[in-house]
DNA sequence: GCGTGTGAAGAAATTCACAGCC
DNA sequence: GGCTGTGAATTTCTTCACACGC
């Protein structure tokens, strides 16, 4: 079977990255995939896009868009089949394997994720732990011993780490990606409140709880009566019509990112 | 009524809130704020959109759009004065005044926040901790007790609180949500990884690790040498080298660098 | 009929490139 | 000369709406 790929040339409307499946997909997969885990643990044999995309809290039809990028999983008149797609989306995101993460810096948020269950149940294994502090050396955290940061290196190498965890202060953060990087890691999770610069072809995620709560503050503002928009500026005439769905309430999904920006 | 489609004509060509500023600009307005702390810091009176662009490790013309948003507040063949930018985007997110935040759910990842300096030191003041286990109420955590969730009606009105902090098991976090927001709450930020379903005008931003883990195996996965596309495909496009070790990535300015050719 | 898959339309975000001001 | 501010062009993302297979 000679498959249809979108090879179209038709260089119309399609930017895709590499070899498809846009940004904006990739970062909803994992909403899916848990979506569909927890229609199977329901014993749901099958669901449509409407139920899927209701469980995912996004719209059906950027559901139904975002699964065509993988193929076509879906069974016309019917939906699709919960185990089959759960395991097709897995497998697209390469959760088939696990992959080894180091975490580095071991402070309140530190240790929390070396904790956090959610890193473990899905493929993740934590498999050491890093900090400068020497205070900190030997003492166990999540069933692991803390060693010096110093043996990064020989950690990301003798353990085969594809994913580093920075948890260090913003101070710290940009040395440990360096390190991480030069020791072949590229793949990282930046929770220190700093911009990372690594080189291309490395992969950096950042979670940062200070913006996020900016970005809480600055619509907590707008909602405000006395806001008025800005220091000068007349404004527009633009009422805050939030155009009720009719629904009366507003699925949050997961999403951004960051928003991601 | 046939459920025609909603005279969405209304809106005009912007998908901006009450008096401008997209989403996207939004998110990116805290970062421009931590580079202005940076650069105030290290005493510096003035910046181009190159420089601080460089800073927030965005591209120079997407900070001068953002940074039209908010009015005019550079100058033409000198740049932006660091210390009244700075004011001016603080002002615009809201950051003037403080706002009392609640944590629900003290266990690693609460605590951790909790005790998060980078919460206190932007004008978010966490003044109550609440939780379902007896066995942690009245321990002290950040120099705060932790109280029972019941108890999150009267905390919420007696302490003016203005954003929700969700950090409880997922099974928990739906009814949390409903409680906060029917307790006047209208800003939460989620870390637990589930969707949140809430009424119009409720702001909802998430924090999933998970999530984030998961998209950098994606990319992890593609660059893999084995790695075909998903189910069919061609794939070989990288000409990156995967081989072991070795000075194999060349740093190229960082996917964030400017350069404009 | 139902519901997927998808071209086309629409909206949003990003980048270009240059006029205009210092 | 240097740099901002911004319309226009471009790219990316989302939604619509309907043909097609069940």
């Amino acid at each position: 079977m000679r498959g249809w790929r979108r090879d179209t040339l038709t260089a119309r409307t399609q930017a895709e990255s590499p070899r498809g499946i846009p940004e904006a997909t990739v970062a909803r997969l994992p909403l899916y995939l848990r979506a569909l885990t927890a229609l199977a643990e329901s014993a749901t044999p099958t669901c449509s896009s409407e139920d899927l995309a209701a469980a995912a809290g996004v719209n059906s039809a950027m559901l139904r868009k975002d699964l065509s990028h993988l193929g076509s999983y879906g069974t016309r008149g019917v939906g699709y089949d919960v185990e089959n797609l759960r395991y097709q989306i897995a497998h697209e995101i390469g959760l088939t394997q696990d992959r080894n993460v180091v975490v580095v810096g071991l402070g309140n948020l530190g240790q929390a994720l070396a904790n956090y269950a959610g890193f473990r149940s899905r493929g993740f294994r934590v498999v050491a732990l890093l900090d400068a502090d020497p205070r900190l050396f030997g003492t166990g955290v999540a069933g692991l011993g803390v060693r010096p940061v110093a043996e990064l290196e020989d950690v990301v190498a003798s353990l085969d780490v594809a994913i580093g965890v920075i948890a260090t202060p913003a101070s710290a953060a940009q040395d440990v990606a360096d390190r991480l990087v030069a020791a072949g890691v590229a793949s990282i999770l930046n929770f220190a409140p700093t911009v990372l610069v690594v080189p291309e072809g490395v992969e950096v995620r950042k979670v940062d709880l200070s913006i996020e709560l900016q970005i809480l503050a600055f619509h907590e503002q707008r909602r405000s009566p006395s806001y008025v928009g800005g220091a000068t500026g007349a404004g527009g005439h633009d009422h805050d019509v939030v155009g009720t769905d009719g629904h009366g309430r507003r699925v949050v999904a997961a999403g951004h990112g960051e928003e991601s920006r």
